[in-house]
Order: structure tokens, then sequence, then C-alpha cells
DNA sequence: TTATTGCCGCCACCTTTGTGAAGTAAACCT
DNA sequence: AGGTTTACTTCACAAAGGTGGCGGCAATAA
């Protein structure tokens, strides 16, 4: 629960009070690899925090499975789609090496915003940081071509890499294996 | 100022101070076609609503002007990878209609925010949405040919395709103009 | 051990999209 | 009016990426 509130330190300094409110609503959850945190179809009402592991967002588009976006440790990860909608979720949140979680309540956190502002605000500005992060994503995909997002993707994550199976980053980047095979052995 | 008020009403109700507060920091524009309302390199300091008219957020890559959004009346625009960051921009607004404009002053916002609870709550709402929209778009872009793209934008946004010029609708697909020609005469 | 399964690379072929160039029509100047 | 610029389309060709199939290797299961 530590490393969590040292990651929210980089958002907003919460009292000890608030902190207190939140390890209240929040569960420590272990996860072999392999298996789905959170499956399709089900409304989110978690907000996760990786203490150690790798996780991904996948859906499955005509029955393939296509990643959305990967979460290593010291990172929060939730389907906005469905955590600020309350609508069910197509997607699903799968453990890709045996991880240890942080489970925050998020209808508990959504009622805390009320008694204490300064948590309704740390969250806020870390959905706003998310947001920026996916703004930037898409100007990525729009415009650049597959090898050129691999390379990018090798420079400023290459631990994606390192610890994910190549079908993921492939769907990931928004190709197929063969193509990211292809751009890999240099063409 | 009352199409913005009643846009809020979507999100979260507020008081009439607080509304009060929000219209002390805010300004009205009017601004012809094809001028710039916000230059490149600028850091984003507003908000902007738009009350009458189109606006387009767009970038320059490689010399070549991509488009990455397009907002109508009675929306909100801004550059947030600018504004939730501080740093400067890469992007500008550009007027494609001759528009009138609600301009929020950010910085005094952002004040607002220590003051009045239901501001900030009201503006982390809006950006959850616009954040859900974000996340969405990601999934067309990610695996949809040039063709469904353009087909569900067709569907989705038929009033795009009637206010804007090709070009940046093609740019916004992340495709060419030549492309885009040939999808709409159907191959 | 052997069988099975999943991950990954490679080949051949085909479809989609980009590129460069050219043409038309309308809008915008003076 | 004449000339220029802008928006859009079309063509021929080239490049990028998808598809189906096959093979090898390592991890896992029986």
């Amino acid at each position: 629960m530590n490393s969590l509130f040292q990651y929210f330190k980089k958002f907003n300094l919460l009292s000890k009070e608030a902190e207190h409110a939140i390890a209240e609503i929040s569960s420590i959850v272990t996860i072999k690899k392999n298996k789905d945190l959170q499956p399709i179809g089900h409304t989110c009402k978690t907000i996760y925090f990786i203490n150690k592991g790798v996780a991904r967002i996948y859906y499955l588009k005509d029955g393939i499975d296509i990643t959305e976006s990967f979460a290593f440790e010291n990172n929060i990860i939730a389907r906005v789609e469905s955590l600020f909608t309350g609508k069910p979720s197509r997607k699903a949140i799968q453990i890709l090496e045996d991880a240890e979680i942080v489970a925050i309540n998020a209808n508990q956190l959504f009622k805390l915003y009320d008694t204490y502002p300064e948590i309704e605000r740390l969250f806020r500005k870390i959905f706003e940081a998310a947001y920026v992060e996916t703004v930037n994503r898409i100007e990525g995909i729009q415009f650049h071509s597959a090898e050129e997002r691999y390379k990018a993707l090798l420079h400023e994550a290459p631990n994606v890499l390192m610890r994910v199976p190549l079908k993921h980053v492939a769907s990931y980047l928004g190709i197929t294996q063969v193509s990211l095979s292809r751009i890999r052995g240099h063409r």
C-alpha cells in the first residue's frame, strides 16, 4: 500500500486522514499469470494499482484479441470507458505476469470525493494525466507507419517488448503479428 | 453565455454564485473563418466553448497539416496536452466557419477550484467524458480500415462531412485526400 | 518421455493505401 | 474581366501491410 501513496504524491499531497480513508476502501489482490482480473461484460467498479507484475486491457474485435494498453509496476489501470459512464465494459483486464495489485473500490471512492476534496483533486489530476497520454497516443497511431510506431515503442518503453508476448505488442501497435515480425527483422 | 450554462447542467448543477464566478473570468470572442483562434507554440491557457461556428485542432507533421479533432456548436474545445501539462502546445485551433466563442481563462478557473469544489467537479466530469471519447476513438483507429472509419463518421457525425473541407476529414481519419476520394466514389 | 499447445518467424500472394502528376470547377482576388 | 488559388477527383504506379499456410522451438501437460 505504501507504493500507492508514493505514487499519489506525484499528483497531489494527501492528509493522513485522506490516505487512511482510501486504505479503508482498498484491498490487496494477488493473481496469477494469464488470469483475467476483470472479465468482459462487467461494469468497471474498481481502480487498480500495480505493485508487482504486468497487466493489459484487451477486447475482442470480430473474435480477434486486441490489446488496448499495458500497465506495469507503480501504475494505475482502469477501464475508464466503463468507470466514467457506468456502462458495462467490452474490455477485460488480464494479468501477464504473476501480480500483486491494490484494488480501490470506485463507488466508495467517488463517495469520498464529497468529504475529501483533496481526494477528488488527486484523481482528477491522475486521470487528466492519463487523458493527455491517450491524446498523444492518437497522434502516434494516426500518422506514423507501423515501423515508426514500433521503433517509438522500443525507444519509449523497451520494457513492454521485454516482458510482453509479441502478439499483444502487435495488436497494441495496430498491426498483425506477421507485420511486426517483418519489421523486427528490419525489413 | 446562457448556452454555456445549459451545457454545464448536463454534467453538474452549479449555484448562482459559481455561475457568476465563471462568467467573471470568461469573455465572448467573435472570429472569422480561416483564422487561428490560438497559434501553434503557445501554452494553452484558455478553454473555449462554441456558441456558433465550427473549429478544429490541427498540427503540422513534417510540414503536413493534420486535423486532430473538430468541434461544433455547444461543445468545449481545448488543447488538453498543453492545458494539463503547462507545456507549449504544438497544436493550433482554427476556425472553419465564422464563430462566436466563449473563452474561459484557465488559470483563473483553476483558482476557482479552491473556493468552489462544485466547479472543480464540473470540469472533472467534462474532461472525464472527453477522455472516454478519446479512448473510444483509439479503438476506431486501431483496427478499422479507412473505409470503415469513413462510414462510421458518416453515420455518427454527418455534420462533419457537411460543414468541413474534405481534406481535413481525410487527415482526421488518418488517410490522404486521395484515399478519401477513392472511398467516397465507393471504390 | 512423448504429445500438445503457444509463440514466433518466414514465404507467397493479394488488397489497401500512399505518391506524384494532372485536370476540373468553384471561390477569391484585383 | 482575367488570373490565381483552393478544393476535389482521377489515373498509373509503388509501397505497406494483411492473409493463409508452414515450420521450428520451448514450455507445459499427460
